[in-house]
DNA sequence: GCCTTGTTACACAGGTCTGTGTACCTAAAT
DNA sequence: ATTTAGGTACACAGACCTGTGTAACAAGGC
């Protein structure tokens, strides 16, 4: 076909399906000679823009690593909206779990750089529940957070064994629960729209 | 009828062996070479006794379905011993998460009997739940037992990536709540010894 | 023109993995 | 003593993996 110098972003387009096949494969499963044909270039290529599968499993995880962007809503609505957000994803058939968890999972603790990715993605979240606890002065945001932070990861664990997006309704319950139970007015009904 | 080798029953060790390795490294990172050196056997045994990994990852599995005993104590004492329980493994320094949801992670969607073993361990717990909530009268036991199973999940998830213990007492403490607010009479304080 | 940059095709080294084939050994049961 | 089940040693096939080396090609900038 064309030898087109492909005018987007080689290194993008890369890691744009490295992600996507390590995620929904396993990062062991994916080879980077199956990441190369995938996109359609020589593996040498892949390599020219990527010293190492390593550097390319540390790039993806970089990549899925995203604050949440500040909003203007009620922080309990950001709160619990978080769930809602959950269980529209996992009624998308390509969501297969926390990519960090899996990573662990997978990689084991021998690997140092994975390991300390997750942990601060894993902290990240928290510090975002509790900031925003703390903005509508609920005593003990520290607790709170961590408790809500267990939630999440407990319906994406359960989602991704059951495949089950309820799973997300049942941790918004129980956070719901959690939250009022802290003093928290909470808005609607505990099965919000 | 099998007239018994020298040994105790090779098989069980071959088991015993390939569940320690996968569940601390991972399934994937263990080689039937590994196991059988690992036992100081040749691979050629191991063979013997299992027709091929898959069986040994089957079997290892089986062999991680273990239903809690039942208990004499009263209900709510085993639901919240549950993370205390859990605490307890976390401390170990060779826990290293759910090997259901590992394996889940690991070995994706394809492999349909994995998922399927997975599946029903996340149910068994469920409803282990879901029948001492009923024991005591509990309302809506289906619901506060699915949540209670994704306490349980989300401080494995959470202790895999930070190894913090500290994740079980949240989700007990969670949990507690969860327990007060559906009507039930919680003995101790939220942080019982 | 020419040169640099990026890509391609392809071979290959060196390692790992699963699974098999074969011949020999050991010890217990008969 | 013979049979036989099970274990050992070891080679090997065939596949896959990461990563490199090399020569050629295509295009834009100078």
């Amino acid at each position: 076909m064309a030898p087109l110098p492909a005018k987007p972003d080689m290194k993008d387009r890369i890691l744009e399906t490295a992600d996507r096949l390590f995620y929904l494969q396993g990062i062991r499963a994916v080879g980077v000679d199956t990441i190369a044909a995938e996109i359609g270039i020589s593996k040498r290529t892949l390599y020219n823009h990527f010293p190492s599968k390593d550097a390319l499993i540390s790039a993806y995880l970089a990549r899925r690593f995203v604050q949440p962007r500040p909003s203007e809503k009620p922080p309990v609505e950001q709160i619990l909206g978080t769930f809602d957000a959950l269980e529209r994803r996992f009624a998308a058939k390509d969501f297969r779990g926390c990519p960090f968890v899996n990573a662990v999972a997978e990689l084991g603790s021998e690997d140092k750089s994975v390991r300390k990715i997750a942990i601060a993605f894993k902290e990240s979240r928290r510090l975002w529940f509790r900031d925003l606890l703390l903005q509508i002065g609920v005593g003990n945001a520290e607790a709170l957070a961590t408790q809500l932070a267990v939630l999440v990861d407990g319906c994406i664990a359960q989602d991704l064994v059951r495949n089950d997006p309820a799973m997300a309704r049942a941790a918004k319950e129980a956070a719901t629960v959690l939250l009022r139970h802290a003093g928290v007015k909470v808005g609607g009904g505990e099965t919000a729209q």
